[in-house]
DNA sequence: TTAATAAAGATAGTAATACTATTGTTTTTA
DNA sequence: TAAAAACAATAGTATTACTATCTTTATTAA
């Protein structure tokens, strides 16, 4: 019997929890290569069936729609980035030092160990990058909002936010900042590959390095005092 | 006779110039308007014909389909804030008076004079806003963008990097710092509106003026030598 | 151990979407 | 005034995004 990690997410992003059966952790492990390989706009609940030898129906019965899925995974991304930023952290006091750790674990989030078998952490990560802001970005933001869908996001700015005004209590734009830094992070990986003309930072050297000396130099010259 | 003003944009982005006829024109218009009503993913070239009164296999004779559509309205909007910028900034030769009109042009791009009257810059920012990015976050971007499908976007870019480095030559990101200014002007705004525990920016008072204020406090501190 | 129940598979069906194709009717232009 | 271009009208197709129902298989509780 293996210890099973389960992290908690909004029960309303799931119809029935994927965590809890052999199907529904399929649909996860293989939603996530399907979407890193096709992109959201071309996967289907239909080409997932077939790829694990189930039918649409039965994936229904754990996701109301592949927005849902998509936000789930969203979600899942965010709290693991999340619980490596705690672990990470865990002994740090000063918070330069913290804010440091931030940053490598929001770019770098990929590098680590992976915390549960049926996730692929990097191309979840390749995920959120390329469509990871289309989860918000519709008519239903409101709606989705008020029942608690981007807990998960606007949690991680918190904890951000509250590091930032450690560092520096007069700067202010804490929460800005915060977002910012996942967003820049996430933009700047994917233009680096796709429309080097829009970055500085380039795919010839390490890019994860790159983006988090490019963070650091941001954070440093923001909350200098 | 009336002055026809007309935007340059690259070819491959119609099958027909929408500019040079009146179905054309009236496409534009009430696909801003329909496109900023019922957001990107229920607009549908259908539902445009029927407002129109015309049809959908007129409308695919100028465009392939809704994702060129919009990429044609995104590229008109972004030649539209370099035009903002290049009038604003014509007599202005100190570089840092001349960041503080492209960070007003980029914010109030809304409030400005209209252009051409089948235009509602106010309504195509909100589009830009909430979808603007949805039309490089697929898996055609390498092609597109070999096509010159992003031109517009990256030659504002080169333009405001152009400044920056102006304001400060040591600068090491002036391409990273120019394109997160576009992204954090649009990103907060709508934040502000739909997420707002992810910003410091408020709806309660004047959002674009607070925008402004905190784009020019980020270039300051960046750019302080 | 069996009966109940829940989970999953198999299959069918529907409305909407994203197109393509064809033909007929205006409008423009040469 | 004839030709050509633009547009409208209509029809048709494959795919998508579901819903519904029924059967089989696995789990659990009496």
């Amino acid at each position: 019997m293996s210890v099973a990690i389960k992290i908690a997410l909004n029960g309303g992003l799931y119809n029935k929890d994927p965590q809890d059966s052999e199907l529904g952790r399929n649909i996860i492990e293989h939603s996530i290569e399907l979407i890193d390989e096709l992109g959201i706009e071309a996967f289907t609940f239909k080409k997932l069936s077939i790829r694990i030898n189930s039918t649409e129906a039965s994936i229904y019965r754990y996701f109301v729609n592949k927005h849902l899925l998509l936000l789930y995974l969203v979600n899942w991304y965010w709290e693991w980035v999340q619980y490596l930023i705690q672990i990470n952290s865990r002994h740090i006091i000063d918070p330069k030092d913290k804010l440091k750790i931030i940053i490598q674990s929001i770019v770098s989030a990929s590098r680590e160990n992976p915390m549960v078998g049926y996730v692929n952490e990097s191309k979840l990560q390749k995920i959120v990058i390329s469509d990871g802001m289309k989860v918000y970005h519709t008519k239903d933001v409101d709606d989705e909002n008020s029942k608690g869908f981007f807990k998960s996001y606007k949690n991680l700015a918190l904890t951000v936010s509250q590091v930032i005004s450690d560092v520096n209590p007069n700067f202010k734009y804490p929460y800005a900042l915060a977002t910012n830094l996942f967003e820049m992070a996430n933009n700047h990986l994917f233009f680096a590959q796709h429309l080097p003309k829009l970055t500085d930072i380039s795919v010839k050297t390490n890019v994860y390095d790159e983006m988090e000396e490019m963070l650091e130099y941001y954070v440093n010259k923001l909350l200098a005092e």
